[in-house]
RNA sequence: GGCCCCAUCGUCUAAUGGUUAGGACAGCAGGUUUUCAAUCUGUUAACCGGAGUUCGACUCUCCGUGGGGUCACCA
């Protein structure tokens, strides 16, 4: 049985890097039947916090990654000591009494590993073999004291107890990867197989960080990104099944993940391209899915003053113009697409590169409008009923009149905008009693 | 600096000794039912350098160079 863990420590909200390790071990542990654990490594209890580790849990939800086991890592505490005395009874580590790094000038003793100072080398699955010389390492500290186990030794006695077969995680742990060899070898336990999986990295090429400006996973949550978006876009830093196809759903991408094809290289971070990613994912959401998602991204206060069926349909106008749910925000924040706009005569006039050699005036604009005005008085209800029949009504005189003149002026007069949405969707949206209101608003800013 | 790892378009990548070095994102140009967005079409752009091995190297070896990681009583 394969067993992978993903092992964070709760003293921040990860990002999208860290995540991604996540999703590898999952990926290879879900193809192959195993297990994934979920562990928090918390033995740092001054940088702990109960906030950070509720937020990996969201975060690991969110994407789906369900773990087939939970473990905290102080809980296990008793083990960790137990093996730390063992390795102390055995003469492979030793109590040594030295000033404390804290400043306080105090003596205190610390448990140090004795390290046999000799070349470790492990397989990788993605680097292959690797060497380490550890005897640079020096005989390692594994506990502040005989009662408080460091890092190296709590992760080896926990992998050794939930039978973790295969660690998973950056090369930037890959110094770490001898020195917990030394100690599995030391407790007698077995080694597992290793794969390091390289660094997702900032423009600046260097590793990603909160601090250059990664966003944690938690945010893009927040913003409206589509966690299968997420789980594909980080999959695909540092993997790639071949062929073209780019788009993969979680189940798909357990069934082509492949560790050993993994990329030895770093991978640069794209925004832009997670931004690709996630409208691809939308587009694949059924309209029913698409309007219940992107309900709670719109302001209480501007959904309570709008009809439901409206919202819907600005909802469904916009879809193909947002990325991610987020940006619904700014849709929203153009009242016009919901409250009748104030219009600028100036705006009204066809711009000259419009008019294809036509002659526009204040007296001809209105000429439109108030034609625009008669055909759209005498449509039917069931002109309304989707955006081609309301596209319909008009389309017949923009065309003997010029598209540009005559589709300008519409637009503007109903929203207002020099840039705005197209006036097809727009009128769809606003039912003809008030594109009627709107052009007679607009008609009578024409003096 | 020691040790370790890495190296194909700007970015993510395909290629597993023989290809006009392919795709995607971005960029650029154009089409489209006006504008913006979306969309469609086309297009610019890469094998870090040098030796070797080989009939033949992006692919294998070595040496450079460059980049990164790590050197905690953090994880």
């Amino acid at each position: 049985m394969i067993v992978t863990r993903f092992p964070p420590s709760p003293t921040g909200h990860a990002h999208i890097g860290s995540y991604r390790t996540a999703i590898f071990n999952y990926l290879f542990s879900k193809q192959n039947k195993g297990k994934f654990l979920l562990r928090i490594e918390d033995t740092d209890k001054a940088r702990s916090k109960q906030e950070y580790q509720d937020g990996i849990i969201e975060s690991i939800k969110w994407l789906g990654l369900e773990y087939d086991g939970f473990s905290i890592q102080t809980e296990n505490m008793p083990a960790h000591k137990a093996a730390m005395q063992k390795l102390v009874d055995e003469g492979k580590a030793y109590i040594s009494k030295e000033e404390a790094k804290d400043g306080s000038g105090a003596i205190k003793e610390i448990v140090r590993f004795k390290n046999p100072n000799k070349p470790v080398t492990f397989k990788d699955l993605i680097l292959g073999e690797v060497t380490d010389n550890t005897t640079d390492l020096g005989d390692f500290v594994i506990g502040r004291n005989i009662e408080d186990p460091l890092y190296h030794l709590a992760v080896v006695v926990d992998d050794m107890n939930s039978e973790v077969t295969h660690v998973i995680r950056g090369v930037d742990h890959i110094s770490n990867t001898t020195r917990q060899i030394l100690l599995i070898e030391a407790l007698g336990g077995r080694v597992p197989t290793y794969a390091h999986i390289p660094m997702v990295l900032g423009d600046d090429k260097q590793k990603l960080s909160k601090r250059k400006g990664a966003l944690s996973v938690l945010e893009y949550k927040k913003r409206g990104y589509l966690p299968a978006a997420i789980l594909n876009a980080a999959t695909f830093m540092g993997f790639n099944p071949g062929g073209e196809k780019e788009i993969y759903t979680l189940d798909e991408l357990i069934e082509v993940f492949d560790i050993t094809k993994v990329q030895k290289g770093g991978a640069v971070f794209n925004q832009v391209k997670l931004d690709w990613f996630n409208t691809e994912h939308m587009k694949l959401l059924s309209e029913a899915e698409y309007l219940n998602q992107a309900k709670a991204f719109i302001p209480e206060e501007i959904k309570s003053k709008i009809l439901d069926t409206v919202v819907d349909k600005i909802l469904l106008a916009n879809r193909d113009r947002i990325s991610y749910f987020g940006q619904l925000t700014d849709v929203f924040a153009d009242t016009y697409m919901y409250e009748t706009p104030a219009v600028d005569t100036s705006l009204l006039i066809v711009p000259e590169k419009m008019r294809k050699e036509k002659m526009v005036t204040i007296e001809s604009t209105k000429i439109i409008l108030t034609d625009l005005l008669g055909l759209l008085e005498r449509a039917g209800d069931a002109d309304f009923t989707s955006i081609e029949t309301v596209k319909n009504i008009v389309w017949e005189y923009a065309e003997t009149q010029g598209r540009g003149i005559v589709l300008w002026p519409l637009r503007i007069a109903l929203t207002g905008k020099e840039k705005s949405i197209d006036p097809f969707s727009m009128m769809w949206i606003l039912n003809r009693d008030e594109v009627v209101k709107r052009l007679k608003n607009a008609i009578a800013t024409l003096v």
